[in-house]
Formats: C-alpha cells, structure tokens, sequence
DNA sequence: AACTATTTATAAGA
DNA sequence: TTCTTATAAATAGTT
C-alpha cells in the first residue's frame, strides 16, 4: 500500500523498522476505532514496538474488554470441589499435603498481590486504565471464590492429623493445615 | 475504501453490521499479524462481535503479550513481606487471623483455578488460544510467587500458638495457620 | 462467498 | 519527525 509493493517480512533497518511500525500501529488502532464504532464492538489491543514500549487501545476500555474476555472463562466453571480424591486415609494425607503446598504459595501471591494493588492505586501510572488489568482480574477472582469457601470448607475436616502434626518439629508452613476428607 | 465512502457512525442494519464486522475483523488481524512481522511486535487483540462472540488474536500469543504487559506492573512490586505489622504478640495474632482468612479464600481460589484450568485442556474451545489466558496469568503469578514463598516463610514463625489452636475446638479451616512475626 | 469500483492505508521520498 | 504522493490494499455495495 505504498509506492511499492513489500513482502511481509521483517524489515532489517531499524530505522525503517521503527517508522514502520508506528505508521501501521497508528492504522492498526483507527480500524480497531472503526470497527468498534461502525459495529458497537468492543476491542481491545496491546502492542510492543520494537524498542519494546508498550501502546495500548481499548474501546470502552482496555481493562472493560479484558475483564468481560476473562469472565467468560468463568462461565466454564464447574462446581467447587476440593481437589482431594476419595480414599483410605493415607492417600489422603497426602493430598492434604499437595493443599498445604498450594497453600503456602497462594497465600504469599494473595499478599503480594495485595500490596501489589494498594501500591498501583498509589502511584498513577502514566499507562492509566491499562496497567490495572491484572490486580482488577485477582481481586474478582479472589472475591468471587471467596463467596464459595464455604462449599468448600463442608467438604474438608480438620481431623485429629492436626494434633499429630503438631507434635512433629516444625519446619516450614507446609505442614499447617491438616484436614482430610469427609467420608459422607 | 468501497463502492462509496461511509461515515464512521454505528451501522443499523444488524445484517450489514455483522458482515462489516465479519469483514473488518478479519481486516484487523491481518494488519496486526503484517505489523508484528514486519516489526518483530508483540500484539494481541480482544474484540466481541455485536453478537457477543469473542474473538482474539496474538503474535506470540494473546497469552504472552497479556503477560508481558502485566509483568510491567510487576516491575513495581516492592519487596515481598508478609503483610503482617510489627507489634506485641495480640496484634501479631490478629494479623495472623486476617492471614488466615486469606488462606482460606485462596486455597479454594487456587483449586478452583486448577480444575478450570484442567477443564479447559480438556474441552478445546472454539476460542482455542483465547480462552486459556486467565488461568496461565494466575499460574504465572502462583510460580513466580511460589519462588518468593522462602523469603516469605523467613519472617513468619510457626509457633505455639499452633498447640494452643489445636486444644481448641476446629471450627473452619480459619484457625489453621498460627504464626507470630519473627522479632528479629 | 465472490466480485469490483472506490476509498483508504502506506512506502518511499522530500 | 511530518508531509506528500504514487501505489498497494481494504472494503461497501453488489451479485
């Protein structure tokens, strides 16, 4: 579209590169304009340029669309269940075991993430809208599930494990929780 | 760039619109696939159709640059502490019980995370790449966090207050995690 | 789903 | 960078 016809592969002079880029990505985001205005369409768009800057487009928004892409994956949910097998005893400590470990990581994500959030809301990032998506994305996934601990909880029982383990030498946080399954 | 020039307003025809959206999609994926090789750019686009439907596009993938993008904010974390205040040994236990809230909601958070994600696998959607991306950011965020969990554990001691609550009546899995802040 | 008259995007040049 | 312009590419209306 141009004086002349160009193959589609990547341009070797970064000079070129670079202009290239920003004259398509400025086209690239007036269609995506287009198309959300001429069909009401939301759309939403990230790009990194060569120099690897961020740019973004969204209509409404960048974190509306996200967020509205994201929840459809959570329209595939099943039903919360512990994902502790049944089974004798033993198979079940360890898979309380495999819980305790998630536990740990998820509990230093949920803090980091929380920290995470209250330092973003501080400092208004020059990106705005777009930087929040993610923070925004954990905390409804967070609160969402947390509606549903108590499903959960019904199915898990803090077991006599508890004072066994406490007996133990206690090494690291992965030894915490001890529940095993209810036999009902 | 038709047989005459229209005005970027909504379309009405619902008939024509979902052609021009057919049609203009298409368009826009294919200016973003020529931008990311010409320029080497990472781009991934969200766009809902005006019946809803979703539709992606992403070089690498939707997923790599949405993760990319969000690892921007990432650069602003601070450093990873337990968000437990310093304190005399009551507030510490306070502290230690919001924790434990937190603990619950996100353990069901990260096996509810695992079965979607499984479920997922298993079904392939018509989305394909799309619908993956929430559940590969939150095992992203877990894994990275995961490696952060031993700086955690260093400032959270297991203590007493372990045998203490077990001498209790269990009443949820609230009660499970008892540590107090290192007083180093 | 194809076709094609036109409009629009843009590659190269200034 | 911004503008100009010849040309390639996208697409609105049609079949």
């Amino acid at each position: 579209m141009g004086r002349r016809k160009i193959e589609i592969t990547e341009v070797k002079d970064p000079n070129t590169k670079q202009v290239t880029f920003s004259k398509r990505r400025t086209g690239l985001f007036k269609k995506a304009n287009e198309l959300s205005i001429l069909c009401g369409a939301e759309v939403a768009i990230v790009v990194f340029s060569p120099g690897n800057k961020p740019y973004s487009f969204g209509h409404p928004s960048v974190d509306a669309v996200a967020d509205k892409f994201l929840q459809q994956e959570s329209a595939s949910d099943v039903a919360v269940t512990p994902n502790v097998v049944e089974g004798n005893d033993s198979s079940n400590a360890d898979n309380i075991d495999a819980l305790n470990q998630e536990l740990c990581g998820v509990q230093t994500q949920i803090s980091e993430e929380h920290k995470k959030a209250i330092e973003l809301d501080r400092r208004k990032k020059q990106q705005d809208v777009t930087k929040v998506t993610l923070n925004k994305q954990l905390q409804r996934s967070y609160l969402k599930v947390q509606r549903k601990v108590e499903d959960y909880l019904d199915a898990i029982e803090v077991s006599e494990y508890m004072l066994l383990l406490a007996k133990e030498p206690v090494i690291g946080i992965t030894k915490q929780v001890t529940a095993k399954r209810r036999k009902n």
